[in-house]
DNA sequence: GGCTAGCACTCCGGCGTACTGAGTGCCAAC
DNA sequence: GTTGGCACTCAGTACGCCGGAGTGCTAGCC
């Protein structure tokens, strides 16, 4: 039914029409990929093709593009990630080395992706559930204020502000920061919110409403399920790139991007870094976004990813580079998270 | 020259340009402006406006649209900052209460002055430069390597990794966490850069060098120029809203709010919060945005503003809303930041 | 049976022409 | 200084007319 022949042809097209983003005609394609045969064997080709429903014409007379589906057979099957050039890699690891702390780590990462994709990309920051606690710092701001700060082990820093019910003493202050990281050091977010809580028990009743609040701002600084919605977008500007069609394409993308919510449903659930996900208009979960696709990955260690980052595109885009470069950098990320 | 009845038709034109957005014609403005004469007369009234370089015609026989200079006199003379509605005030105050740390602000002010103005919102994070120290942190990440954690009075918390020339032992660390407190809290951070520098000299022998690392990074972190860059963007999806005309007022902007740089440039100095300025089209330090006008002001105390935050849009945006929400905006967040 | 050559057909897109209507500038009158 | 009248200008639109790219189909060829 599918020859090897007309797989061929598809793959032509699929590389034409991302190249030019014009329809894709029989004659033109017989002459710049050397296919051995006539323009007339391969409209044949095309017409059984489009019977399958791989290709479309826009209007009769036209040249082919590809449908949702002919995208997604190419990446399944007629396509691998191709290798980034030596000169991309080390590009790559020198420009993500002098990254001085987690905020700069993601924004770099963003610039990279998007200068490398030429596309919007977006990258999430480490989940919190999936982190571990590195440090908890109590803060005195006023007899009655404490700051509680916490460092993850992916470099994150989470801050709230304690209101004490009554002034606590800087020596019960400096035993209360003790216990909590004893209890908290080295656990999942979660874990440690649950071993906190028995911390007022020890401490001496005339501090325990104030101990109690603490612990309380902790498990909800950590339960928070705002801040694993944080998110940074970058490349913005390579939307102009998508040439024509503002409203349908454009419009709609811009205004994803602003909703963090969208964008998290649209990275998809954070998969092992060395596998790369794609979906492809009409398979993204936002119907405003149907000429719309996504080629996300996750980054962290293998088998426990912290996160997700990927680039959003038109359908029409260069599948195999952006799983290259999203690949590729998920890759160095998770690595110097890992030294970090 | 300038009669009151001639500056009453240029407000009514830039009222009627920015509201249609498209050029008046001198009958359309006697009808929806209740001016007591007629289209002849305000035609040439036009004409006078138009000798004066206040409007000017896209091309012969259209209506006529305000020139930069036409929005300037119109920005300075003929409005003024309109009040908000006391619904607005209140809805305002609630939006940015519930904030828990300086990014949740940040990031609510970004959104509520999008969302306020319609228009693309920038708000820079309180510059380091006129903060002052409330804590500084040491934590020990391995043998060798510490995490130095600085936190302003602004809220603003920077983290960066100290890597030791030898271990230090514990409570040489908590002595000299103690001592950077003691020299830097309370401080600007440039004073405080200063006045640690006498640490390492304060340190037994054996450990000056692993001090003078850690005063070395902590003088770093206050001096990158790199943290005073930063900014949050919103209300990129109203740059739908400009219509028409993508090449000339929605690429180059796109492409602006991707330079943090250049944000910073077009904001401007941190100007008192009461005073709003207001950059139009030619004002603004960018040609290629020669189509768009920035509103903006600072935040912070009154006599020493944290940082800048504002709105650009086309030139055609509507002024006294605008400064009217920037203006209300910074006021409550140098409130709820005077608060914290 | 698959491939090719030829040919009639379709239809987008660019181009020139004509028309419409909003808006102007100017002049003469009030 | 203001107004009514009028001729003029010109963007925008509609219409018709090609040219060209591309197709589908049929008949012939290997």
């Amino acid at each position: 039914m599918l020859d090897d022949r007309k797989l061929d042809v598809l793959r032509a097209i699929v590389e034409d029409y991302v190249h030019t983003q014009e329809p894709v005609g029989s004659k033109a394609l017989v002459e710049r990929h050397h296919l051995e045969v006539s323009p007339a064997t391969v409209r044949n080709d095309m017409a059984a093709l489009e019977e399958e429903g791989f290709i479309t014409q826009p209007h009769t007379s036209a040249g082919r593009i590809p449908t949702d589906k002919g995208y997604r057979l190419f990446v399944d099957k007629l396509t691998s990630i191709k290798p980034l050039s030596g000169a991309e890699k080390r590009a790559i690891a020198t420009f993500l080395q002098g990254a001085v702390d987690l905020d700069d780590v993601v924004h770099r990462s963003v610039r990279l992706l998007a200068q490398l994709t030429q596309q919007v990309a977006i990258v999430q920051y480490p989940t919190l559930a999936r982190s571990t606690v590195r440090h908890v710092e109590l803060v005195t701001l006023s007899s009655s204020r404490l700051l509680l700060v916490l460092i993850t082990s992916a470099g994150r820093v989470e801050q709230r502000v304690v209101e004490l019910p009554k002034p606590l003493p800087d020596d019960v202050v400096a035993d209360v920061r003790a216990r909590l990281n004893t209890s908290a050091v080295g656990q999942r977010l979660s874990e440690a919110a649950v071993r906190v809580t028995s911390l007022p028990d020890q401490a001496h009743a005339a501090d325990k409403a104030a101990v109690t609040q603490i612990v309380a701002v902790f498990a909800e600084a950590v339960a928070d399920d705002r801040t694993d919605e944080k998110v940074a977008i970058g490349g913005t500007a390579n939307l102009t790139r998508f040439g024509d069609d503002f409203d349908r394409s454009i419009k709609p993308l811009l205004e994803a991007l602003e909703e963090h919510v969208v964008l998290l449903k649209l990275l998809g659930e954070a998969t092992s870094p060395s596998l790369v996900t794609v979906r492809i208009g009409h398979e993204v979960p936002y119907k405003q976004l149907a000429s719309t696709s996504v080629v996300a990955t996750g980054y962290g260690p293998e088998e426990q990813p912290l996160a997700t980052l990927g680039v959003v595109g038109p359908t029409r885009m260069d599948y195999p580079g952006s799983m290259a470069a999203v690949h590729a950098v998920a890759r160095y990320v998770s690595q110097i998270l890992s030294e970090a």
